[in-house]
DNA sequence: GTGCTTGCAAATCGTTTGCAATAGC
DNA sequence: GCTATTGCAAACGATTTGCAAGCAC
């Protein structure tokens, strides 16, 4: 039973893979066009998205949940000067789901992340 | 200038190196022999040696900031089900600090981790 | 005495919850 | 009609901030 805003949201999520949006981009720019949206509906419809597991989370910044559509095994790169997240695609025998153990403990999720300077900024220091 | 309050936090970082704790743990038994500490007077702390690179954050859950005062390269492991935050000890290139960059962005900082259900839980299960 | 630290109270902010109205099938 | 979703307002909880009093040197 997929309601309006569901759709909307997920198809937001797909057009915007690559920007790791908070509820609050979703919200600003959904809302411009659907008066009929609240910031509470797109929590909910992302929880419910994680839970199907059509989303994932990113608890990067320590200040806001952003969330991933891309399944794909991956990293992520924190820009500190421009905020973004990018994509990092990496050789982690983890993060292919080649290992399903550490050192007794079962794994269901890998995470990894690095934070830095991303070449953008890197070339604005530069020019 | 180390003040009382900010040696027996340190002291307290040292003496549980494995509990990745949170300002709240902290404060609960660090509290209890000293009534002269505040939550506030934590995160002064904190932040400020995080500053100075004497801890790292850890911000796995989400909802929490837990501390870490081990600086060899490792990864963490959170366990779903008792919450403990477990040191990993990976053949990660990225943490060992041997690359500087990458896909052309400048590293400051490696994050690995895994979520799962740890060893001693597992045990739980069959027992 | 100067500058940093302490610690209370209040503010902040992202997220969750309670709940009545509504939509989807 | 039954169940799940919406969305407002209020609650929550970890962290930060303002600021007066206190400490280190």
């Amino acid at each position: 039973m997929p309601t309006y805003q569901r759709i909307k949201i997920l198809e937001y999520m797909d057009k915007h893979r690559d920007s790791h949006p908070t509820v609050e981009m979703i919200y600003s720019e959904l809302s411009r066009r659907l008066p009929i949206l609240s910031m509470t509906t797109i929590y909910n419809a992302l929880n419910a998205f994680l839970e199907k597991g059509l989303v994932s989370a990113i608890t990067i910044t320590g200040t806001e949940i952003r969330y991933d559509i891309n399944t794909n095994p991956h990293h992520h790169f924190l820009c500190r000067e421009c905020g973004r997240i990018i994509d990092i695609d990496v050789e982690c025998p983890f993060a292919r789901g080649k290992e399903k153990d550490i050192c007794g403990h079962r794994i269901e999720e890998v995470h990894g992340y690095f934070k830095g300077i991303c070449k953008d900024c890197l070339k604005k220091h530069k020019g």
